[in-house]
DNA sequence: TCTGGGGTCCTAGGACCC
DNA sequence: TCTGGGGTCCTAGGACCC
């Protein structure tokens, strides 16, 4: 299989062009700081003065993306504001706008497929083609192609992308990372050694901090350090699957298929307090962020057409520890008042003494709704009624807190 | 004032069924 | 009475990705 992958560089401002600019945090905060703007002004009739900057703001929250002059500070994805304001104070940041990117994503995903229908959607900024099939996609190994994608994305968009060229989804992705932003890579088999073996272990799609951690105890950077472990060894220490998986990927191999069709398999909603919260003092206030939560999930389950029936709840602690619990009922449902039910249920079997972070709602087991009536014909599991019997026991002692 | 929000997949133990 | 597997579902946690 011949494989794209193709990422699109987020949403940039004209004006800020060769600006240090991180994009991020919560909408609230960076709307306090240009809210003096004219009415019904957007981000881009305004003036470069206006924007806040990162030295001026105070709150929680990370880095969803960064300007290339912004990274050269040292800033990028994921880092906490209040670091990156240390690194570069000057940068401007701006509000992350989900619905403006949901819009250019699907511009953008819609273009490519007009050219090569073959496309599997990685979230917001990132797809990966199977052009085998595409018209003149093999033409100077998929370069050509890769071009006249580039462009149909800029002319529809303003956006331009990184695209990456290789035999499967694996090296295509590595590829895509050697000519950013904008570039084009096109990496064949027999370039595994020269170009591929060179790039330490995280550049592999699935090998994150825990698993390069651990490589490295074992004295392995470089994926060609992988590469020349054998199977056994790698089986004997990272266990069967992943063992297997790590010879494969160091060897370049990656026989997955390009997927064009996908199901949701869970929904949810969280929020980040911007104070942490206690289960007793503030109880009011919690109280009502859950039950909005309830109410925002089983609005994009009624929107999206989906019923659950495993229904959970996701707590972090002020030591950043992570509970959760969930519970699987005997029918599917969509409606906030029964998720908030079953929600306010696995919230009492949860530890509730320290400080709360983050609250979050799940809804799971997925089915569309009108295929879940055959579903839910069917018996209800023994768990169900297992955990039915507890509940009646245990209800007395717990109705307290929510 | 370190560390968002929305996902997927895997593992592992226990219950339960055959 | 004791000893078996195989298979599925449920639950909790954790790694990882965008």
């Amino acid at each position: 299989m011949d494989a794209f992958y193709a990422s699109v560089e987020l949403l940039r401002y004209p004006q800020l062009k060769g600006l240090p600019v991180v994009i991020g945090g919560g909408r609230r905060k960076v709307d306090e700081a240009i809210r003096d703007l004219p009415e019904g002004a957007t981000l881009a009739d305004i003036p470069i003065e206006a924007f806040p900057l990162l030295k001026d703001y105070a709150g929680r929250g990370v880095i969803t993306t960064a300007t290339y002059p912004a990274r050269q500070f040292g800033v990028g994805s994921a880092m906490g504001l209040m670091k990156a304001a240390k690194l570069c104070p000057q940068a401007i940041i701006l509000p992350v706008d989900f619905d403006e990117y949901r819009r250019f994503s699907r511009r953008f995903k819609q273009v490519i497929t007009e050219i090569a229908p073959v496309m599997e959607d990685r979230g917001v900024d990132e797809v990966y083609i199977d052009f085998t099939d595409v018209p003149g996609g093999q033409r100077e190994g998929g370069r050509v192609l890769a071009r006249l994608i580039q462009k149909a994305i800029f002319d529809a968009t303003g956006l331009t992308c990184s695209i990456g060229v290789a035999p499967n989804k694996l090296l295509a992705k590595m590829a895509s990372e050697f000519d950013k932003p904008n570039g084009i890579s096109v990496v064949f088999e027999d370039d595994l050694q020269s170009r591929i073996w060179p790039l330490p272990c995280r550049k592999v799609n699935g090998i994150g901090p825990k698993a390069d951690e651990k490589l490295q105890r074992h004295e392995i950077r470089t994926i060609g350090e992988l590469a020349a472990r054998d199977r056994e060894w790698l089986v004997a220490n990272f266990g069967k699957a992943s063992g297997a998986w790590m010879h494969e990927v160091a060897w370049g191999r990656d026989s997955r298929p390009v997927v064009t069709e996908s199901e949701p398999v869970s929904m949810s909603r969280e929020t980040t307090f911007d104070r942490d919260l206690q289960a007793v003092r503030d109880r009011a206030e919690l109280g009502a962020i859950f039950t909005h939560l309830c109410e925002k999930v089983a609005e994009d389950l009624q929107r999206k057409g989906y019923v659950g029936k495993t229904i959970g709840i996701k707590l972090r602690y002020d030591d950043f520890k992570i509970a959760t619990r969930d519970q699987t009922i005997d029918h599917f449902t969509a409606d906030a008042k029964a998720i908030r039910q079953i929600a306010g249920r696995c919230l009492k079997r949860v530890p509730l003494e320290r400080p709360l972070r983050l609250l979050g709602v799940r809804v799971g087991a997925l089915a569309k709704v009108g295929h879940a009536a055959t579903v839910a014909a069917d018996q209800p599991k023994a768990g169900s009624r297992r955990r039915v019997a507890e509940e009646a026991g245990s209800a007395a002692q717990t109705a307290s807190l929510f």
